[in-house]
DNA sequence: AAGTATAACGTTATAATGTTACGTTTTTCT
DNA sequence: AGAAAAACGTAACATTATAACGTTATACTT
């Protein structure tokens, strides 16, 4: 399946601005994923929906298993199943990303977009960063094409140091 | 760290050509791992080195609890720990490679070169290409430098099918 | 509105993947 | 030969993920 190809130039949701709301950010995002579900004519039920709300608590990674134990704060009979279910769907409906270097998962910012999957992970503060690079996407479904390999996945995960850990 | 950047083209070591003899292609990745081994000055032991040769035993990624089983055959003693300290061994010495999405690790076929992680994984047979494209490499590099951000290491691993199963 | 199909969730158990800690053996280096 | 370092043995355990099956809630049809 050829990939949607806009000409777009190569940008990035995070790294943060100084002055990030971050309050406005989450509810923004779950705005955002409210509106996505309607589109799919999905339920984003009250349990997906708190998942979803932790995982954007910040713009670190977070693992299912410290999502488990923040859920069972307000959701006490909650084990890995509870979890791993709200994930799948949101992975499905790409409201949230895994990373696969991690095991890990990350809210998705632009959840209409053509969904590809490109970050940048610092080490030191494990701040992640979005890309939507078309170039790169092109470029890799170029080569694999050449090759007879017809794309339907791209995971790329770059790993370093962002520009506040580079300081210290 | 800035990369090196050879001026090489975009090249990939397999999906495989036609007659690709593969008991000679095991062998010649062997000695090439010993090659390596001898310029860095450290050891392939019995162990580690029985290991890699599992894992060439194709150009699939293995998981490691199946290269636990295929080693207990002559290794009754084996157990996860010797399993894992092989393949940290030979992830550290780039004689492998090792697949996020998968958890799976596969050969690496040129220990020496400039490193970095750039795959094609067919989804249905499993087989799986390295690529060694460095201007996708540089292109990331430059993206994330345009952020403020120091690329480390880089894990690209792309999904799809590959020419002789999009046939089928 | 009742009945039925489907989706979501609860519950328990277990599988798959990976690590820690500590002791012993082997190799290397002086 | 003796000391230091590397490799390996062994057991326990931590983390990550899924399977199987039953119940409840929601949506869909008539």
């Amino acid at each position: 399946m050829a990939p949607i190809n806009r000409p777009e130039k190569a940008r990035t949701s995070t790294f943060l601005p100084a002055g990030h709301d971050h309050i406005q950010c989450q509810r923004q995002a779950l705005r955002a994923a409210e509106q996505q579900c309607q589109l799919d004519k999905v339920r984003l039920t009250p349990l997906r929906r708190e998942v979803l709300e932790l995982i954007w608590q910040n713009h670190r990674p977070v693992k299912a298993y410290d999502l488990l134990d923040r859920l069972k704060v307000n959701h006490p009979g909650a084990v890995p199943t509870t979890v791993y279910r709200a994930l799948d769907f949101l992975l499905e409906h790409d409201l949230v990303h895994r990373l696969q270097s991690l095991n890990a998962f990350i809210g998705c910012g632009t959840p209409g977009d053509p969904h590809r999957g490109q970050f940048l992970i610092c080490r030191q503060c494990g701040t992640v960063a979005e890309l939507q690079n078309t170039d790169l996407h092109q470029q890799i479904t170029e080569q694999a094409a050449g090759l007879g390999f017809q794309v339907d996945n791209e995971t790329i995960e770059i790993f370093g140091a962002c520009a506040d850990c580079q300081r210290t």
